[in-house]
DNA sequence: GTTGAGCGTT
């Protein structure tokens, strides 16, 4: 009863699909259940969250049984303080699938039922249309970054040109168009080779380079060799422990 | 610990 989302999909073949706007982002299918389930007969309440923290994005879809049920739950509900936020209750515009829906009800529900017709749409090309359309307003998952942006805005407009190098999180959304891509590609993203050639990983540590200004040391292979290995076998190569190192390996200020 | 336009999962 309160496992919600866990089975998955239940079934959508009859169900209406109402989108909660407007959430606080603690609230959860549970809370949500017994709020909806006053005015009609919800038969599924699911809240996308976020796979790298797992928190809810701050909205919700719950799936009456029944339109007139679901009218009315938006009537009621829409507007409606929750958790001392105000919610937004209207019907889907979309499916599960990114398709299109009409009152929150799937207008062509699975077509497997009708039979061997794997064909579900003459188009689905369109449907990627359009739905690369959405996935573009909804790149601002976090809006954390517009929120900064106002904020610099209106305060300092030099910080602002300067963080112009800060990078985006539009440019890997749309990169990718992917939204659980982001695991892997945050985990290679933390790598500075991006801009780092392999060459230059023999002579990295640009602040390593200038200050070998002692010319005794020109080309010692066993003088160097003794001296990374004796004085400091921690301290010395970053490479080999790049968790001592700083979180921030991009501060090579020559580069920006 | 924070945030706030939007459309979804085994």
């Amino acid at each position: 009863m309160s496992h919600f989302g866990r089975s998955g999909p239940p079934d959508i073949r009859d169900t209406y699909s109402l989108l909660v706007l407007n959430i606080t982002f603690r609230t959860t299918a549970d809370d949500l259940f017994p709020l909806f389930d006053k005015y009609g007969k919800v038969v599924d309440v699911f809240i996308p969250r976020d796979r790298r923290t797992g928190d809810s994005r701050g909205f919700a879809f719950v799936r009456y049984k029944y339109a007139d049920e679901a009218q009315k739950a938006v009537d009621k509900l829409d507007g409606r303080v929750v958790d001392g936020r105000e919610i937004t209750v209207q019907f889907a515009k979309y499916g599960p699938d990114a398709e299109r829906i009409h009152k929150g009800r799937i207008e062509e529900p699975v077509e497997r039922l009708k039979g061997r017709s794997r064909s579900r749409s003459p188009r689905p090309r369109h449907r990627d249309d359009y739905r690369d359309k959405d996935y573009r307003r909804r790149n601002r998952s976090r809006s954390r970054d517009r929120s900064d942006h106002e904020r610099h805005r209106g305060r300092d407009r030099d910080h602002y040109r300067s963080r112009s190098r800060s990078r985006s999180p539009d440019y890997r959304k749309e990169r990718r168009r992917g939204r659980y891509d982001d695991d892997d590609d945050k985990g290679r993203s933390r790598s500075p080779n991006r801009s780092i050639s392999p060459p230059a990983r023999g002579s990295i540590s640009p602040r390593r380079s200038p200050p070998r200004k002692t010319p005794s040391r020109s080309r010692s292979p066993v003088a160097r060799d003794e001296k990374d290995r004796s004085p400091t076998p921690k301290s010395v190569s970053p490479r080999g422990r790049p968790n001592s190192q700083s979180p921030s390996p991009q501060r090579s200020d020559a580069d920006e």
